[in-house]
DNA sequence: TCTCAATAATGGACTGAGTCCAGAAAAGCG
DNA sequence: CGCTTTTCTGGACTCAGTCCATTATTGAGA
């Protein structure tokens, strides 16, 4: 609801130039309220994201496989306004935006990536920099999908691309 | 000078619980004169790092090859101020703001390996997922540096062991 | 239907970051 | 010494984000 107006804006207007006070009453609801539900403007893009990757980070913890609990990433996901942020980028004038957080989420990705490599016997120092990989894939795999038009291939087929990088002939990064 | 204020001041009361007019007034100048000098807080300790990946994207544009230009961030660098943010993060509280600005320097770094991979004729998708573990590598050098002392080793030598995963036996990702 | 307690929504005040600008200080120079 | 140019500074402003006290709203039980 505050994410569909606050698409609606980024549209018309921009991103940068959209204030939280703007969504809200366009949303009907106080400025107040408006931080009761989201945490920020980003939180409405990212939001559905971050909790994923929550998701993901629970399931290495309980002894998921980094790349398997990763290709969860795609299960039933679609995050609609991040989806239309980078289909839209331009538009809304938020690429400076979407670099910045997603290399937030990929970090966030690759920590739980690394955890899960050590734990299956991986050295530290390869573990994180192999981990690293796994956030950029990820991320790599959610701009693809986005801006090629969140209906046209399902977001596990780019996700199944991109950590085949990972696995490829030769590569040591599994 | 402005950095030595705010580095004192991080370490007596916190990251967080430092704002702007204190450290403008500890260093002596009117907080205007603060923004002339540093974009915000957080440039003070990362300002030096920045400036390195800038050189670092401007080498590789010019040809030079990802890791070759990866291992020139050692060359007469030493980050004095975020060195001791990372060798005193406790202390300073400031364990959150260091993940979250490292994501941020590890992904301009992997934008900027990516480029050069990519020029040297590696698939795009492949160049991206390849630059993640690059900029991740950097970043796990430059804290293992910095954690470890900064006089202990060179910040050359934990770069070499970091990058050593990437071209590592058996690894694609070279 | 009425009452009451729990929860949600709201307005308003507050702090801090960051921007902008006009004027003051200072530095360089003839 | 006078002038110009640069640097420094205070003050006003916008916006994000937090906090709190007050006001609906809701829903269960009598």
């Amino acid at each position: 609801m505050l994410a569909e107006a606050a698409c609606e804006l980024f549209l018309e207007q921009g991103y940068d130039e959209t204030n939280v006070v703007e969504i809200a009453a366009r949303a009907g609801v106080g400025r107040s309220s408006f931080f009761n539900y989201a945490a920020g403007k980003a939180d409405l893009l990212w939001g559905g994201l971050d909790e994923r990757i929550t998701e993901i980070g629970s399931a290495v913890s309980d002894g998921e496989a980094p790349a398997a609990a990763l290709r969860r990433l795609a299960d039933d996901f679609a995050p609609d306004a991040l989806a239309l942020a980078f289909a839209n980028a331009e538009t809304m004038r938020i690429e400076a935006h979407l670099e910045r957080e997603s290399a937030l989420r990929a970090w966030r990705i690759a920590h739980i990536a690394s955890r899960g490599l050590r734990r299956e016997g991986v050295d530290p120092l390869a573990a994180e920099v192999t981990a690293g990989a796994y956030g950029t894939a990820a991320l790599a795999a959610i701009r693809a999908w986005a801006a090629a038009g969140a209906g046209t291939a399902p977001l596990a087929d780019h996700l199944e691309r991109a950590l085949a990088v990972l696995s490829g002939p030769g590569s040591s990064l599994d």
